[in-house]
DNA sequence: CTGGAAATTTCGTGTGTCCTAAATTACCCC
DNA sequence: GGGGTAATTTAGGACACACGAAATTTCCAG
């Protein structure tokens, strides 16, 4: 069960610093002030008050110039804002008619203002999903997630024949792009070639034959 | 079509004023700076305060010690408020679950953070609806509202068969126990007798005979 | 037409979040 | 290992919105 511990209802900019600072932080490492700065289009010395609020309430460690940590509850919390997003994403494309390259900027919105019952409500009717439309995993309502090591497209050597399980980012064109090439998270394709020096590679996408860039083959995450 | 000025986004706060103002506001009468702190649950200082900074932006009319009214632009957007809260309801109802006891809540949340596209979505997937799940209309996309003059059941004399068509009370036990007893919009009900001081009322319900006190039958608007 | 209660506004404050400019610290290179 | 650059924090200020206490205005009752 998630804590049911009564708290005090947390800011909209709380729950975004704490879901910015969590997307940050691979691997346990400390988040760079700017870093943050840049993701949420701020400027770093607000970042910098802010961090010492989150700090304040125990939700974020920051030792002085060297970066910010999620504390257990910041992290809870992140997991929790992340499930609302990735579930609202995922029923806005399952029951509402948006597209994977629409609902990111209109989940951003409602994540914070649904309720816990809406978004289980919203969960049941999809019937529990455990990705959303990019693939990405979304957390259970305990916040665990699972963690999967995908291996970029642009890193799979010709020959081989992977199955795409994400598209890592939320810029509508690329996604409608690849959409549109038919390269959407359970695609099967084969790496049929690839050109050095970031050189774009041909691939076998349900027996046609497509070249992909550099750029989007690195967004594309892939397992074999 | 409604106004496609861009306008800087409104706050939460400001749309909760604009929609609290439009509630007290029957027949274009000012309203009372009290009333309104009560509606809003603030101190009567606040309400003043936000006032001043609402005709600033032309949204309302103030007149020192007088009272506030809409604007047209105010008045615009708090229909349009109006619409996407009655549109959140009837969707949360209809696809979700909810009942009309529980969905108040939700839909206040929900209703600063929806963008116009998901309210038009969630209308069509409706299919238009013109009621929300309490019987109160729903405004049009171009902010044109249905008035109608209902009575209130305890108005309504001995002998008359009359059809609910709204329930004016947000209270969830309320509509907990009208829901039970059968007592919704669309519901006929014939008026079997009337106790004098404000004393309960006989019905009969689908050929069920019911006794309602004076305070239901008050929030119970019916039409002939 | 006046006294006083009720309604309303003003005043001074606090919190949350943002900003820019200036000061400080970290870090890396020669 | 000293200096410069990049990163970060501090300082000072702004805005939106809330509060309580005190001042002001309205308005009714007699």
């Amino acid at each position: 069960m998630t804590s049911d511990v009564a708290r005090e209802p947390l800011t909209r900019s709380t729950e975004d610093y704490l879901k910015a600072i969590y997307r940050l932080s691979t691997g346990g490492v400390a988040v760079a002030t700017t870093d943050l700065a840049e993701l949420l289009g701020l400027a770093p010395a607000s970042v910098t008050g802010m961090i010492k609020r989150l700090s304040e309430q125990g939700l974020a460690d920051h030792e002085r110039y060297r970066g910010v940590k999620l504390s257990a509850e910041g992290r809870r919390i992140a997991l929790q804002v992340l499930r609302r997003h990735r579930l609202i994403e995922a029923y806005l494309v399952g029951f509402l008619g948006y597209t994977w390259d629409t609902v990111h900027r209109e989940a951003e919105r409602l994540e914070h203002a649904v309720s816990e019952e809406l978004v289980e409500r919203m969960a049941h009717a999809l019937g529990n999903p455990r990705f959303d439309p990019h693939g990405d995993p979304i957390p259970d309502a305990d916040g665990r997630i699972a963690e999967f090591v995908h291996i970029p497209l642009a890193d799979i050597p010709p020959g081989e024949v992977v199955t795409i399980r994400r598209a890592d980012t939320r810029d509508d064109g690329r996604l409608r792009f690849l959409a549109a090439e038919g390269l959407v998270p359970g695609t099967v394709v084969k790496v049929v070639s690839r050109q050095p020096y970031h050189g774009p590679m041909s691939l076998e996408v349900a027996g046609v034959t497509r070249i992909v860039g550099h750029e989007l083959a690195t967004i594309l995450l892939c397992s074999r």
